[in-house]
DNA sequence: ATTATAAATTAGATAAGACTAATTATGTGG
DNA sequence: CCACATAATTAGTCTTATCTAATTTATAAT
């Protein structure tokens, strides 16, 4: 079952505000949908009722897994759309937006995974903004085709040698978080920070490593 | 002010039925868009008021001229969607047809212009169907751009010499109109016809030659 | 001309999404 | 702890686009 274009207008807005930490109370999702607290009010009980978010008094909304999802969907083709667009036919701000935020709504998820293939699967828009995954699944990349920025979970690092070690040393371990900082020119070093250290990878050991890009 | 989605699929429909010459009944309209009578007769009521159609009982909707226009400009986007959808992503029928069934209704006539601008103007869709001008501006083209099955009206033949004579002779003159029924290899000859005689134009000849595509 | 059939119309209902005006909760400062 | 400001909610209305069921109007066939 499709949710409506408005209701995935409510989604896509409580996602972003939970992107910054700001509870979407009924006020704010108001104010930026230019609509009145009657009208997001019904909404939310209908969203609730789709099983799309919680909604508690003074509390604001909150997307459960299933609300998640769909407003990833529509994140995803959003960036995907501005990519594809700036990249091709060299659309420019506000045109650009204006028309993801069309778009968005109504090319089909068939569509756009033509437009991710022939964009050769990019990982952030023209703003930068990572662009999520379709579904659940999670995608691994090798370190070395990673950007400015991004912050990612090791999955894989060397089994052995002096690169296992260096990086046992360094507590660059599977499981643990780390962030882009800093890439040499021609990409042939990596500076990461795990918020307490800092680490420097080499282009050849990192083109060793896997890691999954973090979204939330 | 823009009319609705809902409105753009009637004039759209109506139009499609004025090209091959059927009068757009409330009846048909109503099984084309999957709508009941009472349905149709409301929206052609509504469109009669916006000054888009005239509607008369049992002899169906007519486009104004304003209402051509309005058709003309949904049925240019879905054309150049599909062509760039085509040309570009690879798109194949049927995905090419609904997603351009969607697209048209929220693409941009700025974003158009780009896409038209990409594509280098293209006369004719992946179907053969020729793209609608947008506005009122008809655009010249040389004899030579042109493509098999066009009906197009003469603007303009050489004024002088043997060319002159032999395009005279056969009845070419400015303001008739001609189809070109047959391009030899690598475009070296055009075969027309007026619906009486056929003609031959050689490539030299049909550089020098301006038509204007004719649409209705 | 009369009737049967097909098309058009009316009347009334519904659903989605929006509004306004009025009311009720809630939490904070005095 | 009470009053007031702010937030949330209720109730009722509007618009757009749709429907069904019933009725009227044309057209064609006898």
């Amino acid at each position: 079952m499709d949710i409506s274009r408005t209701q995935q207008d409510y989604v896509k807005t409580i996602w972003n505000l939970e992107q910054v930490d700001q509870p979407a109370k009924m006020k704010i999702v108001a104010e930026i949908l230019l609509l009145k607290p009657p009208t997001v009010l019904a909404m939310f009980r209908q969203l609730s009722k789709l099983g799309l978010i919680t909604y508690e008094k003074r509390n604001g909304a909150s997307l459960t897994d299933k609300g998640r999802k769909e407003a990833e969907r529509i994140i995803r083709k959003h960036r995907l759309i501005e990519t594809f667009l700036k990249k091709v036919l060299k659309i420019e701000e506000p045109l650009l937006h204006d028309e993801a935020e069309k778009l968005e709504h109504v090319m089909s998820d068939q569509l756009m995974m033509k437009i991710d293939e022939y964009l050769n699967y990019p990982i952030t828009d023209p703003h930068g903004s990572i662009i999520p995954l379709s579904g659940s699944n999670t995608i691994q990349y090798a370190l070395h085709e990673m950007e400015k920025g991004i912050l990612f979970k090791v999955i894989q690092v060397p089994m052995s040698g002096r690169e296992k070690t260096y990086c046992a040393e360094n507590g660059f371990l599977p499981g643990t978080k780390w962030c882009i900082n800093k890439i040499g020119p021609k990409g042939e070093s990596f500076l990461l920070s795990n918020g307490k250290n800092y680490l420097a990878i080499s282009d050849h050991l990192a083109d060793k490593i896997k890691v999954e890009i973090l979204r939330d």
